[in-house]
DNA sequence: GTCTATATCCAGATAGAC
DNA sequence: GTCTATCTGGATATAGAC
C-alpha cells in the first residue's frame, strides 16, 4: 500500500473520531445520530462508512481512546518519590476522565451501552484489566512504604485493586446521577480509609 | 370514582409492570420494545397506553418499585444485635439487586439511561440519597459500637456514606462488565478496609 | 475517495371501532 | 376499557454518480 494512503485513511479517521467525541460528549450516544457526526465532521455519510463499518465501531474506537489516554496518567506512578497518597492518584484519574469528557454521564452511559454490546464490553473489559494492572504496581509500592514485605504488599494490592476501581466507578456515577453530589467530600471521605490498615490475615 | 376501577387500575398496572420486568430481565431497556412488553402482558397496545403515558414512565415505575424494594432490606439494621459487619450489610443489598434483577446489567443499564433522561434521574436519585440515609444510620450504630462518641460516630457515617454507595456501585458495575469478577474476593477486600479506623481530624 | 439521495426498517404512539 | 390497525418519524446503512 503506498504511503500517502494510509496517512491519508489515519487522518481521516482521526478527523471523524474527533467529530464523533465532540458530538458524544454534547448529547451522549444515543442521542447522536449518525447524522451529527456528519454534519459535525463536515463529511458525508459515504465518506464515514468508508472508515469505520458502523456506529458500534465508531464509539468503541472513540472510547477505546479517550480510555487508553486515561490509563497513561496511571503509569509511572510507582516511581514517584515521593509516592503520591492514593487519593491523590485516584483523584487524577477521576479528574482526568471528567476533564477530558466534559462531565461524567458519557462514561456511565458507556457502561451502560457496555451492559448489552459484546463489542464495547471487550474495549472496556481491557481497559479495567489495565487499570487494575496500574493500581496494583502503584499500591504494591505504596504498601512497601507503608512498611509491608513486598510479597505481602503484592498480595494485598492485588487484593484491594478491584474496590479501588469500584471506588473511582462510584465516584464517576455518582457525579453523573447522584443529587448533590460532592466531589471533594467523596475523596475526603476515601482519604479515611486506611488502605495499609490491618495486613491482610 | 367507583371502588371497583380504582383497583381494576392498580391491578392492570402492576400487570404491565410485572411483565415489563420481565422482558426488561430478559433483553435490557433499549433492547425491548413496546411490543414485546404487549405481546408478554397479553394486553394490546391500546390498553398499555391507557396505564402508561409512555416507554420511560413505564420503565421508571417499574425500576423504582424495584428499588424501593432492595432499600426495605436495608431498613432497621441498626437496631439488629448483634449488629452485623458492614460487609454483611453491603452484602445483601447487592446480592438482593442481583437475585431479584437476575444480574447486573439491568442496573447498569438504568444508571446509562439516567444519565439522559430526567425523569428516570429523578426516580434514581431518590433511591441514592434513600440509600445514604439507610447506610448513615446503620454506620452510625457501627460507629457507636466501635467505641465513638454519638456526635463523632454521626459524623463519620455521613462522612464515609457516599463511598460506602460508591463501593456497591463499582460492584454492581464490575459484575456486569468486568473480565473475570470475583465476588467474593470483592467483598474479601472490603472487609479489609477499616471504616473504624483513624478517627476524622 | 467522496458525495447525494434514498432504501429500508422498526420504533413509539394514536385513532376509532367495539 | 380494550382491541386492531395504522400512522408517522427518524434511525442506520447503501447504491450509484462523479
Amino acid at each position: 500500500m503506498p504511503k500517502v494512503s494510509d496517512d491519508h485513511r489515519a487522518e481521516r479517521r482521526r478527523q471523524i473520531a474527533a467529530a464523533a467525541l465532540r458530538c458524544f460528549a454534547r448529547k451522549g450516544f444515543e442521542g447522536t445520530s449518525m447524522a451529527d457526526i456528519i454534519a459535525e465532521s463536515g463529511l458525508s455519510a459515504g465518506a464515514i462508512y468508508l472508515h469505520y463499518a458502523n456506529k458500534h465501531e465508531l464509539i468503541a474506537h472513540v472510547v477505546g481512546d479517550v480510555l487508553r489516554g486515561r490509563g497513561r496518567d496511571l503509569e509511572g506512578l510507582s516511581e514517584l518519590d515521593p509516592l503520591p497518597h492514593p487519593v491523590q492518584v485516584m483523584r487524577t484519574f477521576v479528574t482526568g476522565i471528567t476533564s477530558e469528557l466534559g462531565g461524567t454521564a458519557m462514561m456511565v452511559q458507556v457502561w451502560g451501552l457496555a451492559a448489552r454490546e459484546p463489542e464495547l464490553a471487550l474495549v472496556i473489559g481491557e481497559f479495567i484489566g489495565d487499570l487494575r494492572s496500574l493500581y496494583a504496581s502503584y499500591f504494591r509500592a505504596w504498601f512497601v512504604q507503608a512498611g509491608l514485605t513486598d510479597a505481602a504488599a503484592g498480595a494485598r494490592a492485588d487484593a484491594i485493586v478491584p474496590v479501588v476501581v469500584g471506588i473511582c466507578q462510584g465516584y464517576l456515577l455518582q457525579s453523573a446521577i447522584a443529587p448533590a453530589f460532592d466531589a471533594e467530600q467523596y475523596l475526603a471521605a476515601v482519604e479515611l480509609l486506611d488502605f495499609a490498615a490491618a495486613p491482610a490475615s
